[in-house]
RNA sequence: GCCGAUGUGGCGAAAUUGGUAUACGCACAGCACUCAAAAUGCUGCGGGAAACCAUGUGGGUUCGAGUCCCACCAUCGGCACCA
């Protein structure tokens, strides 16, 4: 075989000397923004995900070029996070340095894929020319109330050494590291996603061409759930508790109220002779993990706060506790306890021995085995009794809201979204604290904030920028006094979530992005990348695109039309590849070995893009085969004559009309990302191809049939191609021809099979001509032969015929 | 526990959305070329002698079901003391 990785590396060179990747946004030719998550730039070579994510993706990209878009496929890098930083501490090498020598590397790499990218539109997240943009999103949130910080419960991974957002907290442990998470008390800088809970979940309906398994798990993640406040008032009226429920029918059984013991309230409301033991129980579970607070079959732990609250559904008192089944950062973190409809309450109460009263019975009046938490009809509540759960809701809340001591209210457990960290290697969180002024953000003429070089960041839980005083210290920008900046710096996740708006104008030194411009190129068409982002990473940018619609810079509402989830290749053993498994596939020997191409195409083929699945090399060796055909075909066409005089024969017609099914199917498939089956139409048309060289040969039909069929593999293997086709002396790139058009005329004729079916069942086909109406198809199927025989042996009770495409008898067999 | 996805040959997988199940490959077998082998090319390839039987299992709707409905089994994923 010719193709090898050396005529990658001839086209690489000569692409970029003739720069046929520029990209413009000047063109007549309607937009297309594609683009696939950006990497993070690790050390090591490009691995199997990355081909496995980026070489489908390029391939799409391609084809949309050809397909008549001005396609814009940038691509970048997440360059800011704690892999380098752990790097540097290990190595003593700065995060910036090894940064940088892994960005050139990747890049490099990238290239020899063989991808379409103008790295003129490229951005890196932790250079301060992108930077300053991120840190000036975040003063124009702050100035428009959607940045603030609190003190507050945050996820502390111990082993990392910071916070960490909810959504990077993975089954109680930290995403990154697996340290169980603590809980800590902190002030925390927080962008108000809940602020758009509600717009987050009715927008994912609009979301026609996301996955619905991403929207179904952005759904849950934020949690809508729709229930009542309802206010209880002290016995002695010097405090209020608020509790959120989804069962207000219930309020007749409540026998206590808890609340968590992180809730403000706590300290507010125990009693003298109760604080000693309220005090230890809240210590003692601060101490616990999430893990350890959440163990299954855990049992259940509470203390008495030694006061009392009135139930204003019915006057009763009921004592107030706190236990850590509560949760404080949901709801109001307080609960009305109705042991007898909760199986929480009621395992509490059983062990404390509190009351339990049933309050709903089935809807039939029966009373059920306690606890019993399903809708029902109401019973023991007094003016309520009889009414079903659902009409009961609504009355109980509009006679709390008639009192002013409750209404129906909605909950979420979106939180809000928590971007402080106490890391060195991220955006510095662009705020000054003021003695005077307070926190003031710093002014866009001021910014970048720049990250300060030489820094002692060894992690010890306090920021490592606070250790700098040359950067801590400042004036305030409102009065000129001595201040402090911020010492924390932003969560990765920010600098992500507008990246694809500074892609268009990366190097616009003016201004984050330019309004018209991007109003234009946005949303972004269609974005590629993995499933595992679908909470973290897919939330924020929705969150940040409707932020800066609101603040006036967008005019959209979500950032990406289309998503597409790459599936995972795992490990020969079928397990998730990782080193510590030993199941690592490292891409290299095959692209050494065949060449970019084959491998591109073995994957494409080989896997289900959305799917992935084991690693299997099984069926390299067949990919570069069918490589050799492709040449051994194109050398034969090399050599053709120009007889276009001709007339064409039913058999060039044939060769033409299988052409054209394959254009569109291959194109259809590309567009739903299915790689697989492109390829598969590919392979048919070689055979096809091949089977008509064994008859009289029409040259020209010949050798317009393969150039076609080179431009419908070109996106897939690009370099292959590409020297195919400059030796039947094209000297222009194949990537800058036409996707071939679909003739209808080329597409009709020939022959179809109708298929006949007794009951159902086929007996045999019979062919007619393709083009004929269907109802002349209808007569020439009754005309046939073996059918009229069928007439003789059936019975036939009904005849059902789908015009031109099947022919059923209902019979019995005389 | 709640929500969701998937299940088709020895294997990776197709099936225009209710209309010829197993496309395209891999593996395997036979033949040709060769002294021979490799490579290549051709042929066959779900089961069954056949009628027929086969898309995880059992029912249902339909002229017709891999596709729709109900129940179940298995595997995987998301959420999970969310009041």
């Amino acid at each position: 075989m010719n193709y090898s990785k050396e005529i990658d590396k001839k086209w690489q060179k000569k692409w970029k000397e003739e720069g046929i990747y520029k990209y413009s946004h000047n063109s007549s030719k309607p937009k297309f923004y594609t683009m696939e998550m950006f990497p993070y730039p690790s050390g090591a070579s490009l691995h199997l995900g990355h081909w496995f994510n980026f070489s489908p993706a390029d391939s799409f990209a391609r084809y949309k070029h050809m397909s008549g878009y001005n396609v814009f496929h940038p691509m970048g890098f997440d360059a800011f996070g704690l892999p380098a930083e752990n790097y540097a501490i290990k190595t003593g090498i700065s995060p910036k340095e090894s940064t940088e020598k892994n960005i050139e590397t990747m890049k490099r790499q990238l290239e020899e894929m063989g991808v379409n990218y103008d790295w003129d539109y490229s951005l890196q997240t932790c250079k301060p020319d992108y930077y300053k943009w991120t840190q000036w999103i975040f003063t124009k949130l702050y100035e428009g109330g959607l940045a603030y910080k609190k003190n507050s419960l945050v996820n502390w991974c111990s082993g990392c050494k910071t916070v960490l957002a909810n959504e990077q907290v993975i089954d109680g442990e930290c995403e990154r590291c697996g340290t169980p998470v603590e809980r800590k008390k902190m002030e925390q800088w927080f962008f108000k996603t809940t602020a758009y809970a509600e717009e987050l979940l009715t927008g994912l309906d609009k979301l026609e061409d996301w996955p619905d398994l991403t929207k179904k798990i952005q759904t849950n993640w934020i949690g809508k759930s729709e229930g009542a406040e309802i206010v209880f008032k002290s016995v002695n009226n010097n405090f209020e508790i608020t509790a959120f429920t989804t069962r207000l029918d219930t309020v007749s059984g409540v026998s206590y109220v808890v609340i968590a013991p992180e809730n403000d309230l706590v300290e507010k409301i125990t009693t003298n002779e109760q604080m000693d033991e309220v005090k230890k129980y809240v210590e003692a579970t601060s101490r616990l993990t999430d893990i350890e607070r959440m163990a299954e079959g855990k049992e259940k732990t509470g203390v008495f706060t030694g006061a009392y609250v009135i139930n204003p559904v019915n006057n009763e008192t009921v004592p107030v506790w706190i236990a850590d089944y509560v949760l404080d950062n949901y709801g109001t973190g307080c609960v009305m306890a109705v042991p007898a409809h909760d199986e929480r309450d009621y395992e509490f109460a059983s062990k404390y021995n509190l009351p339990i009263r049933e309050v709903i019975v089935s809807e039939d009046g029966e009373s059920k085995p306690l606890p019993f938490v399903e809708y029902g009809k109401l019973a023991n509540s007094g003016k309520y009794n009889g009414l079903k759960s659902k009409e009961a809701i609504r009355i109980i809340a509009s006679d709390l809201e008639k009192i002013g001591q409750g209404r129906l209210t909605v909950n979420y457990k979106l939180k809000d979204w928590s971007i402080s960290r106490q890391r060195y290697w991220g955006a510095p969180i662009p705020i000054i604290n003021c003695p005077k002024c307070g926190a003031v953000a710093v002014p866009e003429k001021d910014l970048p904030v720049l990250l300060p070089d030489n820094v002692e960041f060894k992690p010890d839980g306090v920021s490592p920028l606070k250790k700098s005083k040359e950067f801590i210290n400042c004036k305030c920008p409102k009065c000129g006094e001595p201040a402090e900046r911020e010492a924390e710096t932003l969560d990765t996740f920010v600098c992500s979530s507008w990246y694809q708006l500074r892609y268009p104008n990366p190097k616009d030194t003016e201004k984050a992005f330019d309004k018209d411009l991007i109003n234009k190129m946005c949303p972004v068409d269609v974005y590629v990348g993995g499933k595992e982002h679908a909470s973290m990473h897919l939330i924020y940018s929705r969150f940040m695109t409707k932020a800066l619609r609101d603040l006036g810079y967008l005019k959209f509402d979500e950032p990406f039309k289309k998503l597409i989830h790459q599936g995972l290749i795992l490990g020969p053993d079928g397990n998730k590849m990782s080193k510590s498994k030993g199941n690592t596939v490292s891409p290299d020997i095959y692209i050494d070995k065949y060449g970019s191409d084959v491998f591109r195409m073995y994957l494409m083929f080989g896997f289900d893009f959305t799917k992935g699945g084991p690693w299997s090399d099984k069926g390299v060796d067949s990919m570069s085969k069918y490589f050799e055909r492709i040449e051994k075909l194109v050398e034969r066409v090399q050599n053709a004559k120009n007889d276009s005089e001709k007339s064409l024969s039913q058999r060039d017609k044939q060769l033409l009309r299988v052409k054209n099914q394959t254009i569109k199917a291959m194109g259809n498939d590309i567009d739903k990302f299915k790689f697989n089956t492109a390829i598969a139409r590919s392979m048919e048309l070689l055979n096809e191809i091949n089977d008509y060289l064994k008859e009289d040969v029409n040259e020209k039909v010949l050798k317009d049939t393969v150039e076609d069929y080179l431009r419908l593999l070109s996106p897939m293997a690009p370099h292959f191609t590409e020297e195919l086709w400059s030796s039947l002396g094209h000297n222009s790139s194949i990537y800058n021809e036409e996707w071939p058009k679909i003739k209808e005329s080329e597409l009709s004729g020939g022959t179809k099979e109708i298929p006949v079916q007794i009951n159902g069942k086929l007996k045999f086909v019979v062919s007619v001509d393709a083009d004929l109406p269907a109802d002349k198809i209808l007569e020439e199927i009754k005309a046939n032969d073996d059918v009229k025989k069928l007439y003789d042996e059936y019975d036939i009770k009904k005849e059902i015929y789908v015009p031109g495409k099947i022919y059923n008898l209902v019979a019995v067999r005389k």
